[in-house]
DNA sequence: AAATTTAAATGTAAAGAATACACTTAAAAA
DNA sequence: TTTTTAAGTGTATTCTTTACATTTAAATTT
């Protein structure tokens, strides 16, 4: 016997509507020293041929949460990577196709993560956030929203290592924050305040590509984050 | 001749799901100190005469926003109040009578604006956030992220104005912020700070039920905020 | 092998913000 | 007139934020 007796029947009567995620993709360029947004070429009307953010339809059986994953791991190969709800666009004309609503989605990749030949296959590329192409529909909205929910995110929460590899530079983890911000900081008060929290490691180890002296590399030692969180700790980058 | 020639094709193959607003709404009662909430009875299956927020599905010519506006006026007879998105809820099992994505929006109003006739009729009634019923679903899920969206909110935003009556006391805005908060607040650091960003206006004239002495009345000042916003102040209330 | 070049690394003083804290005042009621 | 009650008020201390310039390490050039 059916369970709900009145499943089916009850909501019988409502609207049904077409529920889209969209994924505002962020990678940082560390050689560019810039945010970029992982954009694509639509391959079906409408708009097709134009760029626009990596989307897809919600199934039936699958969470908003799973949809985002999925979609993202079509695209880039991609799987457990940061991502995080960040609003629903809901205006009835946003998709001249149909009413669509969608749930916009903001990730972080390291740049160097992304499967190439997926990428090729799917008319998928990084562009750099300054200079981004005319994006469909109401996409320059999200991108917008997306970018202050990143800019609050990496203020209050130590996310900004998902953009970077697993070990970094205090320079590279500086301009992370700069590329993010879109401002400078000062140097000092960087490191004093990112070091001062005790959840970075110094490797015994040093980058040589981009200077004689050479940088010390660094990881985000993620345990003693926790630790300290459990303990009432609050990360804080709000720098000057 | 119809202008997209693939609309209604495109999206064919694709799910269509039911779309709900879910509305937390936030009121504050001044006498009892209490952040309440505004809950009510469902008059229909799954879960009838169950505890929920105030909901109702999307219709097809209508966007979010204008969905949460109409279940809001339908419930408590008012219309232009402060309301935000505040997170889209999507898990499959969420609502066991069908698949239902729930939008949930946040609402603050002041108790004494709600139409009491109104509220009867619909079997709704304000909770005391300290002794809420069970809800149904997973709206204990959206109670706690909207009292989040809250508490961010007052801290970072002059809104808590639109909990309490055009005039009120220093004390009572004290009280609104201690609830909202949940914790004591210094009174002689809470006035500092919100008196010496300027936006409010003292009255001449006290309130004078609660005290022999009587607290002198204040308003705020929007227009004052919104010139100093322009200039670039930042509203904080983040106070100890 | 000495000098030069380049970017990394480092500390302190001053200003501003947050905190802790207790007595006086106004007005009604006794 | 005294008592009661809640409103109203200021300062010193600590902590946080900001501004700012020189030294150091290592490779490259002379």
């Amino acid at each position: 016997m059916e369970p709900f007796p009145w499943k089916m029947k009850v909501y019988s009567d409502k609207s049904r509507h077409l529920v889209a995620v969209d994924c505002i993709i962020f990678g940082y360029d560390i050689l560019e020293k810039e945010i970029k947004l992982l954009l694509f070429k639509r391959m079906f009307e409408p708009a097709k041929g134009k760029w626009s953010l990596a989307g897809g339809f919600v199934d039936n059986n699958e969470s908003l949460d799973a949809a985002a994953s999925r979609i993202l791991r079509k695209l880039t190969g991609l799987d457990p990577v940061y991502m995080k709800q960040s609003f629903t666009y809901g205006e009835t004309d946003r998709d001249p196709g149909s009413r669509v609503i969608s749930v916009a989605y903001f990730a972080l990749i390291p740049i160097t993560d992304i499967d190439k030949d997926l990428a090729e296959e799917n008319g998928v590329s990084w562009c750099s956030l300054a200079k981004l192409p005319d994006l469909i529909f109401d996409h320059p909205l999200m991108v917008n929203r997306a970018l202050r929910d990143l800019q609050n995110q990496v203020m209050f929460k130590p996310v900004g290592f998902e953009l970077l590899p697993d070990k970094f530079t205090l320079v590279q983890l500086q301009d992370l924050y700069e590329a993010i911000y879109q401002r400078k900081v000062d140097k000092r008060n960087f490191r004093k305040k990112i070091l001062s929290m005790g959840i970075l490691e110094k490797l015994d180890e040093k980058e040589s590509e981009t200077s004689k002296k050479g940088a010390y590399y660094y990881k985000f030692n993620e345990d003693t984050y926790k630790r300290l969180k459990e303990n009432g700790f609050y990360f804080n980058m709000d720098v000057n």
